[in-house]
Order: structure tokens, then C-alpha cells, then sequence
DNA sequence: CTTGATATTGAGCGATCGCTCAAACTATAA
DNA sequence: TTATAGTTTGAGCGATCGCTCAATATCAAG
């Protein structure tokens, strides 16, 4: 390594995720995104080959962070419906919060990827059936520790959770009322332990 | 009128409506617009004066589809549950096929302009607050048929029913097995009756 | 020190963007 | 028929797009 690159790998692709997050693929331009990680269109190019390059670490970086997030509230409880719980409540309102992204961007990516974009698209809906494959092992495991009924099916749990937290997520965006977001996430968890 | 424009408007706004929604506004180009609905420029902008008003026609156009959509179901049933049912399957089921449009229009709307286009941002967010009125005005109408718990409050469920909708639609767009998708309507509405 | 390999810079390329407008055309009214 | 008001056309404008690359700067190795 003759001349090491200056900047930090990670610190840009996080910069980029959240640019790319807020605003959708296309209506990001490389000068936006130059600004926001402060590099000139060359670094830029021998980093990540081209725009598409640097979207697809940052949506993998996405994918990350929600994992880390999940994984650390699974982390904070004994009870894995209760981590499940922190999680929705931390992804929904906390997040929200901060960064007045309305929806999960892997969503947004697949819908935004639906027609055009093939490795785009097949990348997004990978992710977000690694995700599904996540929280079917969790209700698994939640079924066997005795915290949801015997007869319901771990699949069916992690369909059903997928459902209502997007859903959430969507309503979340457009209510300012942040505590009725956490009385539905209450509710939420309450029916499905019935 | 001294020379009455050659176009038929509906035709026109019906099939801009059907490409934005499928690309969304900032993928969509002019070109790709003058194409689909085959009118050249000097057209255009004399009819709508720009992408914006183009497209803000083709938004209201859709919401007004859904409202008849919604409304033509209601009529096949006395039952005002099983009218909300019919139209859940029509928009997620019968839709998706058709155009495989994987989210509502509204929807994508107030994610892509949650940071720009202030007009087209309040916009779709005054037609999704319509259409919770309105469903508010339909549950409200089926507790007091006695279809629903006296208990519940109408704009609870119409929250509810947002979400769960918002989130189905979400999860149908990346299943192909539609019956699938029959089946957990069928559970989103036997949970609400409990 | 060189020397050589790599990183950074920013002017600017070709392509496409949203959009304009003068010219040609068409229908209505007088 | 003619005058007038309106529509349609498409070449092409200025701006911006994603991206390139020669020049320069910066490091590690010898």
C-alpha cells in the first residue's frame, strides 16, 4: 500500500445510508452525495466503482445496523418478545425520531428497484428475507420457551410481525403524537400473545 | 373554444397516473411521460404546465380510484365488514397481479417528497387523512350496525385497518402465492371481529 | 534522499434532464 | 371565406446528471 485513502471506509458509507435513506436512489445526485461525505468524484470512484456501487454498501450497512439494533435489544431482556418489543419500539419511534426516515429503506429499495435495477432489487429482497429468517428462528424460540402459544406457527408469527411493523412504521411517519405510536406497538404485542 | 385539444384528459391523467406510480416522480422522466400517453411537449405544459402538475392529476386521480374502488365494493354488501373486506382483496390481490404496483401510490408519495416538493408532500398526505376520515365514517357505521364490539372506538380500528393494509400490501408485493395473501386477510379480519 | 505506487483533486465530457417557443396546423365564429 | 383563437409539433435551450482523467499531492519502500 503505497499511499493509504484518508478517509474512513465505514464513517462514509454510514454518511451515504443516511443521505440515500432519506432522499431514494434516484433523487440523490453524486453532488449530494459529495457533499455529504466529503470526498471529490474520483475518490469516490476508485472507492466504489460507481453510484450503484456506493448504494449497495450503504444498504447492506443498513441491513447491519438493524441487525445490531435487534440483536442488542434480544440482548437487554430474558424475554424474547419483550427484545422484540425494544427493538419495534427503538426502529419506530427513537429512530424516527432522530432521523424522520418514514419507512424501512430496504422497502423503500424494493419499490423503488421493482422495475429497473436487477441487482438492486435482488439485493433488497434478499436482505429483507434474511430479516424474515431472522425473526422466524426468534418466535421459534419464543414458542418453545413458552412465551406464545404451542398450536401458532413461527413463520406465521414473523409474517404477521413483518406486517404490523411496516405498517407502524408507515403510520409512525405521519403522526407527530409519538405516544400513540407507542400505545399501538403495546397493542400490537398484547394480541399476539392472545 | 376555437380549437378544442384532441386528447381525452381522463385517458391522459389514467395513464401518467399508472407510470408514476409504477416509477415514482423523480424516475420518471418527460420523455418516458410523452411516450406513455403520447402527446408532445408544447402539449403537455400547455395542459398542466409542468411534471408537478402533471403528476399532482395523476395522484388525485388515483385516490379518486381507490374512493370508487372502495365504494363499489361497499355496494355488493349489506355487511359494511365484508364490503372493507372485498376492497382490501381487490387493492391487494386483483391490483397487484394487474399492474404489480407493490405499494399504494399515496403511500410512496409522502415517503418520496417527506423532504421536498412541500405542494406535493401536503398533498398526499391530505388524501391519505380523506381516506382515514372516511374509513372512521365506515367503522363508526358498522359498530352501530352491531358488526363490531360497541366497545371500540371507530377511529381505532380505522387506525388499525390503515396499518395492517399499509403493511399487507408492503408484504404482498414479494410473495408470489396469493393465496397466501387470502389467507391473511381472512385472519386480518376474523382478529378484528374478536 | 529518491523512486514508484497509490490517492486526491476538480475541470469538464457526453448524455439526459425539464422545459420553451416559433412555426405549422386546425377548428370555430363571423 | 376569412379572421381569430387555440392546439400540436419537434428542434433544441440551459441546467444538471453520472462519471472520467490528466495533473498533482502523498505516502511506503529502498
Amino acid at each position: 500500500m503505497a499511499n493509504p485513502a484518508k478517509f474512513n471506509r465505514d464513517t462514509v458509507v454510514s454518511l451515504a445510508c443516511d443521505l440515500f435513506w432519506k432522499k431514494g436512489f434516484h433523487a440523490t445526485s453524486t453532488r449530494d452525495l459529495q457533499d455529504a461525505i466529503d470526498l471529490r468524484p474520483g475518490s469516490i470512484y476508485a472507492a466504489f466503482g460507481n453510484k450503484q456501487g456506493l448504494y449497495t454498501e450503504a444498504l447492506r450497512h443498513y441491513a447491519n445496523k438493524m441487525d445490531d439494533l435487534l440483536e442488542s435489544c434480544l440482548e437487554q431482556h430474558d424475554n424474547v418478545m419483550e427484545g422484540l418489543k425494544t427493538f419495534t419500539k427503538s426502529a419506530l419511534i427513537d429512530e424516527t425520531e432522530q432521523q424522520s426516515c418514514d419507512q424501512c429503506m430496504l422497502i423503500k429499495a424494493t419499490s423503488e428497484f421493482k422495475h429497473e435495477y436487477p441487482e438492486l432489487k435482488s439485493l433488497s429482497e434478499s436482505l429483507l428475507v434474511e430479516f424474515e429468517t431472522r425473526l422466524a428462528q426468534l418466535f421459534a424460540q419464543a414458542i418453545d420457551a413458552g412465551e406464545l402459544p404451542k398450536n401458532g406457527k413461527a413463520i406465521d408469527y414473523a409474517r404477521h410481525f413483518q406486517i404490523h411493523f411496516i405498517g407502524l412504521r408507515s403510520y409512525a411517519a405521519r403522526v407527530t403524537d409519538k405516544s400513540l405510536i407507542d400505545s399501538l406497538i403495546e397493542k400490537m404485542f398484547d394480541a399476539v400473545k392472545a
